[in-house]
DNA sequence: GATAGGGCTTCCCGTTGCTGGAAGGTCAAG
DNA sequence: CTTGACCTTCCAGCAACGGGAAGCCCTATC
């Protein structure tokens, strides 16, 4: 398969998918024509980050999946482990998210958002919110 | 002041206000030596921004957001739109999270994490969770 | 006056994960 | 033979800084 075929297979633009091999995660071979050719593993791995990737997994991390995947030998808790870090960073994410968004939500609350200039938006904005 | 007592003050690096300085945040004077001069009205800039940067603002909409706090005739309903777009964006950033959060957990819940190779974190990745 | 230390300056590279574009080779169809 | 869709490489850039080098500046101490 050519790079635009593998391209639709797995969901990736080609760009990216060159991004992948240029940082070592996968290896596609070159015809004749210096084309990269992909066989069925290649597009298996490529959809496999795909998901990874939508998962939130970072680059390193889907290395170390594929890592894991590629070794019949692995401990299931290996990927565990993996796994619940990233469950715990987006936690973390999600938690600071919502921190923002509870205090964001109640300056938009306060904000009349009208025509006048008065806004407790910029206020709190320009000094924290005291509440003495 | 130097750069070293706003940054204390505003609670920013050093880096950050010389790159806000870089790309027209604010322009401190120079002092015959060469230093930055910070005045009051420049700490007080900053700290806006570093609790903007703080709820998660782009520095582009920082920017606006500072051009709306030094415009007396500003309209609120101006200010209050740019913060209701970027609650838009939490939300779209949680619900993107949540989504994440809920395969992953399930896929870390369904793996045993012993020292067995079988693993349903990986399985799920090689393949799509076909519900048939 | 020399020296040590801290703070300040600029400059340039690295990060993450790509994306866009230019300049050019290749291939199949008409 | 030409057109157009592929493919190739390389270079540049995005956000929002952070690290570190090389080199002034300022103050304190001896």
């Amino acid at each position: 398969m050519n790079i635009g075929e593998v391209s639709q297979a797995a969901g990736l633009p080609a760009k990216t998918i060159r991004y992948y091999e240029d940082i070592g995660l996968i290896t596609p071979l070159r015809g004749a024509n210096g084309y990269r050719q992909f066989t069925q593993a290649h597009l298996h791995k490529l959809a496999f980050i795909a998901r990874a990737r939508g998962l939130g997994f970072s680059i390193d991390q889907c290395r170390t999946l594929l890592a894991l995947y590629e070794d019949r030998g692995r401990a299931s808790a290996d990927v565990k482990d993996l796994a619940r870090t990233h469950l715990d960073e987006i936690d973390a994410k999600m938690a600071e998210l919502a921190e923002m968004r509870r205090i964001l939500a109640d300056l938009v609350h306060a904000c009349a958002g009208d025509d006048r200039p008065d806004c407790p938006i910029l206020s709190g904005l320009a000094a924290p919110i005291t509440s003495d």
